[in-house]
DNA sequence: ACCGTCATGTAATCGGTTACATGATTCT
DNA sequence: AGAATCATGTAACCGATTACATGACGGT
């Protein structure tokens, strides 16, 4: 074991997941990202596969491989998996994510804002939507850490929304 | 001509880029990221120097280097790089950005919120800082594209510094 | 029994990151 | 003249995306 692999925010998704559920197949935590992290950070099913299997080859992860029918591989934390999920969980991050917004690149090139937000405002006004019904749904048994992240998520959705109006809006011809 | 490579917005920063410029070589796009557009979408340094030689080869710019001394490399938009550049900028995107906020992915993980806020708080307002003093400097010699972007970036501190304060200080103890 | 969709996985490619390396300038 | 930093570039590696492929299962 341990070929010393470098654990990347892929990774600690893959050990987060996995905690979470106690073991999964890779198609569980293809289940598990499409609820509720998805939503912020997805993933490539591909790498559900193969994530597991390099963190497995490196002594995060056991891997039991079912005998019949499907031959499934369901993984689960090794000790020192789980104590590489800690240690990332417990340091603070000073970095900041940038916004990385494919629109605004587009805008910033010098795209017609308003064309742009003719757009961005409806798809922005549906994903507010979701969030609103999830929250809504979901309610008081959402643990704390999703419900803290849910809210980040209106949060954001909800500056778009005034954004994209507000070039949408500007210098309207009187 | 043309290999046929796929346009990927690397491509397509790089190439806007030098739309505004003319003509320029890798460290000529390296500073001009720096300034405004790295704030939301940094790029490796390297990449400035592998993808206009992707783009090159694939016809959409022109490589000219120098004879003497430093021998740079210094590139041009063709006209089919001009026209990818027109072409994809018309076009609007539906895609919405993913927040993929490292901070935020350890707090679904569970990450102590007090903790993570207490780096976050003050990062952010350094960068909301550094975004109205270039608002107040550069003033109104921006461009419409650029000047819009920050606006996004202003109104994204402000509202993630509210968020971070609100974990920060909510179930005080009394 | 058949068909469509869900489930499961692998292979190949490629963009992006990291690391290395050296040539110019500038400052003391 | 030497040190430090800026400028310029290449090479190697690797994670991520794309594409391909097939097996199970549920419904009609």
């Amino acid at each position: 074991m341990s070929s010393e692999i470098r654990l990347t925010p892929t990774s600690y998704i893959v050990l987060g997941l996995i905690e979470a559920a106690g073991e999964a197949t890779p198609y569980d935590l293809k289940q598990m990202t499409a609820a509720s992290l998805g939503n912020f950070w997805s993933l490539q099913h591909a790498q559900l596969y193969t994530e597991p299997e390099r963190l497995a080859k490196a002594g995060y992860l056991k891997e039991r491989r079912e005998k019949g029918g499907r031959r499934r591989k369901h993984y689960k934390l090794t000790k020192s998996g789980g104590q590489a999920l800690s240690a990332w969980r417990k340091e603070p991050t000073v970095e900041l994510t940038e916004l990385r917004d494919l629109a605004l690149l587009k805008i910033f090139f010098g795209a017609d804002p308003k064309a742009m937000a003719a757009v961005q405002v409806p798809a922005h006004e549906a994903k507010l939507a979701e969030y609103e019904e999830l929250r809504d749904r979901a309610a008081d048994d959402l643990p704390p850490g999703p419900s803290a992240t849910l809210a980040a998520g209106l949060e954001a959705e909800r500056i778009w929304i005034d954004f994209w109006l507000r070039l949408r809006d500007e210098d309207e011809p009187a």
